[in-house]
DNA sequence: GAGTCTTTGTGCACGCGTTCACAAGGACAT
DNA sequence: ATGTCCTTGTGAACGCGTGCACAAAGACTC
């Protein structure tokens, strides 16, 4: 080290930015891989690469945590993986919560990807009174009435919502109500939350969505750069369904 | 509303900024829900709030698209609904294969958002040749020989990858290879991809560590504020593994 | 110990996204 | 018609995130 000369940016564990937060997982991934196959230190670049972004963006990134490299040489993966752990507050140990065990509840469940860093199911719950007591990935499932008490005796601060969409709201309200100050929301709702409490939405047909738009996009490029004449696009070429770029088909006007 | 006609505002099709498509989806469920109640028209001001962002942002996502609303009204809900659809590229039929049918793949493959909006499951594949034939959500599993076939006859361009992460990259390649171009990843791995190809990612693990990352900070500022002041609710000093915010462990030191 | 080489850490500039605040525009009543 | 009232559409300012480019700093060689 000998590094240990002050550094202390002030923007310490304060300021890190929303998008290097996010980021940071990424690179815990590929450092745990390098930390696997026992590899003493890596550089900028090749982390970088590994994490899929720009090598400048990691360093400065890092730099947040505090300068944590050594010029000439790259970073120690160990205490890397330790420094990055601990910034995100996986050195402890965070009881989850699971409501509504349909197909995407009991896959969540079955991940194995909660154990394996810092996240622990402590319960799984559900509507449906015949679900209750039946075992999910060796949970037993519980029903809904039970879930304020849930939360206080296992100090579960935060949820995943896996209902449905129309129960999603109300599954959140109680659950804020129990103090859960984290949300992860699979439904597909706009959750409304008091301050203070943290919603991460994943959606896939919100994901789908904005991956048909990209397509469009590009289905119309390749159009128009096929044809020389770039005015009559439209041909049978692609997919049964097609819909010129621009068709505007007034098909419903406002009155 | 005899609003409609003319507005062709130049920043047409071609500029909509990426936070903008990324919120589309957004507005066009919460007026789809609008329209299934009959409301006829919406100001932004409340269709904002339905949709979770700022009246000043969605009117500015609106403008982009063009001038759809009627000054002193509002916007005609089933016109925005047409519009926004045609946009995203909703008007036409995407087929999708999904690669890799566990429990995640088998949760999307039953998860009725597909169908009801623009998409359509063509195929689930699986490596596991005792997989194939059978039936998910009344689709026949087939064997991921057939993944080239499959992408050509059913001409589809999107894929969605629900593979343990080691299998991710082989079969993003496959996918790729055999013409995809708009990728939806739940593995948890970064996948590397030839220009011109669109990756989303999905990753549970990802999203849960930054809820923690948060929890952690709101749970450190609670006990720092707790110094000077009692706090109603929250019982003990918190689960088991704490940590000062500030906990400056060495553990271990890079030499 | 001096010089070279490698890689970090960061100052700076730029572009995107967000928000404010208000003029422009249209509906509706009189 | 004319005036009032309401809501849209947008110019402008601001802040965050990104990427470049380079000086600083340590390791390694001779």
């Amino acid at each position: 080290m000998a590094t240990g000369r002050n550094h202390r940016p002030a923007t310490r564990s304060r300021g890190i930015p929303e998008a290097t937060v996010a980021r940071l997982p990424l690179y815990l991934r590929a450092l745990t891989a390098l930390s696997e196959r026992s590899v003493p230190t890596v550089s900028s670049e090749e982390l970088a690469s590994a994490a899929g972004v720009n090598s400048a963006k990691l360093r400065k990134d890092f730099s947040y945590l505090g300068s944590y490299g050594t010029r000439g040489v790259g970073y120690d993966v160990e205490y890397l993986v330790y420094q990055i752990s601990r910034e995100l507050g996986l050195t402890q140990d965070w009881p989850v919560v699971i409501v509504g065990i349909g197909n995407l509840g009991a896959a969540l469940a079955n991940y194995g990807g909660f154990a394996s860093r810092g996240f622990r199911v402590a319960a799984l719950i559900d509507a449906d009174p015949s679900m209750s007591g039946k075992q999910v990935a060796g949970i037993p499932v519980r029903h809904v009435d039970e879930l304020e008490t849930i939360i206080h005796t296992n100090g579960v601060s935060i949820g995943v919502i896996t209902t449905p969409g129309g129960a999603a709201q109300q599954v959140c309200d109680r659950l804020v109500a129990a103090g859960i100050t984290s949300i992860l929301n699979f439904a597909p709702t706009v959750l409304q939350v008091p301050e203070g409490v943290d919603v991460r939405k994943v959606d896939l047909s919100i994901e789908l969505q904005i991956l048909a738009f990209h397509e469009q996009r590009k289905a119309a490029e390749d159009l128009s750069r096929e044809t020389a004449a770039p005015d009559r696009m439209r041909v049978p070429a692609e997919q049964r369904g097609e819909q010129g770029p621009e068709g505007d088909v007034p098909a419903v006007m406002p009155a």
